[in-house]
DNA sequence: ACGCTCGCATCAGGTGGGAAACGG
DNA sequence: CCGTTTCCCACCTGATGCGAGCGT
């Protein structure tokens, strides 16, 4: 396996107090203001997240909703000092002013506030915080203090690059991340704003290059590198009804190894190649116009989600990883090899999405029948006028998360983490993914917000996606379907209902179950959540996995090791979801009916 | 006449492959 | 020399505009 297979999916979070005064980073700007902000450079250029990394946490002690925490049994590394942004905002010193959002460019200025910890000189500070972690998890409420809780929509995707070890091509122009970055945010007091971003911060000190089909450390990583880190979600500052209505999908966030790029500097991230990075997510809570308040330093949040590490390269390296991506990114549809004699089968029959699928579909494994075209036309890239939305911006309709595929993922896994501080000391490295499924009916605890309901309708009404899985696995590609369209923007927001509901009581059940699935399979995860629609046409999924890998084989070994796994996956998707008290039929109806009702509602 | 839906064509942009260029 | 980066290519997706057809 690579470096980062098998690494526990540990995830970690942290909400890290913060000493200072500070706000939000500017979501237009420049590159160098952006930069400036969140400096990686310069500052001790010994920062990095360690994945795995973790506060230790029993499901017991998580949050009482009974969203299944995402146990962090990983390690993070925690410097003794921690900061609000570790690793990229170490570099306090070296921020010039700049402003915060697109909306607030120029309003407010980066201020010291995320500099913090920047000071420590520590090498891996990215995790830093204290108190308690998951014990505070809190089920979504109002006031002060909660905790959010994250869910990445797509994350089976995430796995099934983890085991071979991500990679993500960097252009000059800038190339979007596939898998990219899609959440689902819970426990966000609804009036509140926030600002929602992505940091990416490097996963280890190692320079790594691709030699005897594996990944290897080569020296040391260059820490020198400048340019911007952050990547704010177009849509801030908004409300946290407004983040927990739909999936906040990074789609279009674009790496670049091109430091003086100047222009779209705030859709790019500077990386350099042959480095490991780790993405985190940042919620940070602000005035109405974005600025954070000043009154209040227990108000950033942070999630990382070991799985979405990559190695930054300008050319794939691992064959096993150029499959995936042409196997389930739409726009390399072009590079499969029996493209026409695939989609020359009957809809029924069909393999891999037609060129017409939605895009969010496509973030799905091979071998499962979807054709939603119409209800998830614009997941990809919005389409839809921008003043039915919520916010014009919004990368991803808010109906999407409806129709997300999260929701037939949600049949079968739900990957969730809460905010937590990273006070978690843990050096363990592990690489093992913790893998905490969603129980099925977590969907139907989430209707308030339609998101997850949705998604559970979609998969009722759309026998294209028969099973969770491929909810999760599209949900990449932005979610947005035509129910939202619908969906009126002001829609008042129904109390949110205890996320413990999502839980049902054989949760921990199927966590075990599935834990012991991963361990049992020697790490191989990463297709366990397929559905089980796909396990009822594995033949013909493996049919086209095999078309597709005769082309290239990776040195270290083929993928096809995937089918075992994915039967396996499959087969415990279905346990849980026939064998359990989980009934899919009822639940998507008593779904449907709870969205319709949400969003009709005046 | 007006509004709506549908299909088609066009365009911009995203994708990996492969060859050439670059640099240590 | 070798590994890495850059550029161009063909292919595909999604958005948009336009006109035809239909119903009110």
């Amino acid at each position: 396996m690579l470096g980062g297979e098998g690494e526990r999916s540990a995830f970690s979070s942290t909400k890290e107090a913060a000493d200072e005064r500070r706000k939000s980073p500017a979501v237009d700007g420049d590159d160098q203001s952006a930069a400036s902000r969140y400096p990686e450079h310069g500052v001790g250029a010994d920062r990095y997240y360690i994945p795995a990394t973790v506060a230790k946490q029993s499901p017991e002690t998580a949050n009482p909703c009974s969203f299944i925490p995402y146990t962090p049994n990983g390690t993070v590394y925690t410097p003794s000092s921690a900061g609000r942004y570790p690793s990229s905002l170490h570099l306090g010193s070296v921020l010039p002013p700049a402003g915060f959002s697109p909306s607030t460019a120029g309003r407010s200025h980066f201020s010291p506030a995320y500099q913090l910890g920047q000071s420590t000189g520590c090498i891996y500070p990215p995790y830093t915080g204290s108190g308690s972690a998951l014990g505070s998890m809190a089920l979504p409420s109002t006031g002060p203090g909660l905790r959010a809780q994250v869910y990445l929509c797509n994350r089976p995707l995430w796995l099934k690059f983890h085991r071979h070890q991500t990679e993500m091509i960097i252009t000059k122009q800038g190339r979007r991340m596939f898998p990219f970055l899609s959440f689902n945010i819970a426990g966000l007091n609804l009036t509140t704003h926030y600002n929602v971003f992505v940091e990416v911060v490097l996963a280890d000190p190692n320079h790594w290059r691709f030699q005897g089909g594996k990944w290897v450390t080569c020296g040391k990583a260059d820490n020198s590198s400048q340019g911007n880190k952050v990547y704010i979600h177009p849509e801030s500052p908004n409300t946290g009804a407004h983040w927990m209505r739909q999936e906040i999908s990074f789609s279009k966030l674009k790496l670049t190894n091109n430091k003086g790029t100047s222009h779209s500097t705030s859709q790019m991230i500077v990386l350099q190649s042959l480095h490991k990075y780790q993405p985190r997510l940042h919620i940070v809570e602000v005035t109405e116009d974005g600025v954070e308040d000043m009154n209040n330093d227990l108000k950033t949040q942070s999630f990382t989600f070991p799985e979405t590490q990559f190695i930054a390269v300008t050319a794939y390296q691992n064959t096993d990883i150029t499959q995936l991506k042409i196997d389930h990114n739409p726009f390399a549809k072009g590079f499969r090899d029996n493209y026409d004699s695939m989609y020359t089968a009957t809809e029924n029959d069909r393999l891999t999405p037609s060129p017409t699928d939605s895009p969010r579909a496509h973030q799905i494994v091979p071998g499962a029948r979807y054709t939603m075209q119409p209800l998830f036309q614009d997941q990809f890239v919005n389409n839809l006028p921008q003043n039915r939305f919520y916010n014009s911006e919004r990368a991803v309709p808010q109906t999407n998360s409806l129709l997300s595929p999260q929701i037939e993922d949600g049949a079968s896994q739900r990957w969730f983490v809460a905010s937590m501080q990273q006070g978690g000391n843990s050096t363990s490295t592990s690489n093992k993914l913790d893998l905490t499924p969603y129980d099925g009916e977590y969907s139907s605890s989430l209707l308030p917000y339609g998101i997850k309901s949705l998604s559970m309708q979609t998969s009722h009404a759309l026998s294209y996606y028969p099973d969770s899985a491929f909810t999760t696995m599209s949900a990449g590609w932005g979610s947005r379907g035509p129910y939202q369209r619908k969906a009126n923007s002001s829609l008042p927001w129904s109390p949110r209902p205890s996320p413990s509901a999502g839980f049902p009581e054989g949760s921990e059940k199927v966590k075990s179950q599935i834990e012991e699935e991963v361990n049992g399979s020697g790490g191989m995860i990463s297709s366990w959540t397929e559905t089980q629609q796909s396990a009822l046409s594995l033949d013909k999924a493996d049919s086209y996995s095999t078309a597709c890998k005769r082309r290239r084989l990776s040195v270290n070994g083929p993928s096809t090791e995937d089918s075992p796994a994915d039967i396996k996956c499959e087969d415990l998707d279905t346990a849980v979801t026939n064998g359990g008290s989980y009934s899919k039929e009822a639940s998507l109806s008593k779904s449907l009916a709870a969205y319709y009702s949400f969003y009709t509602n005046p």
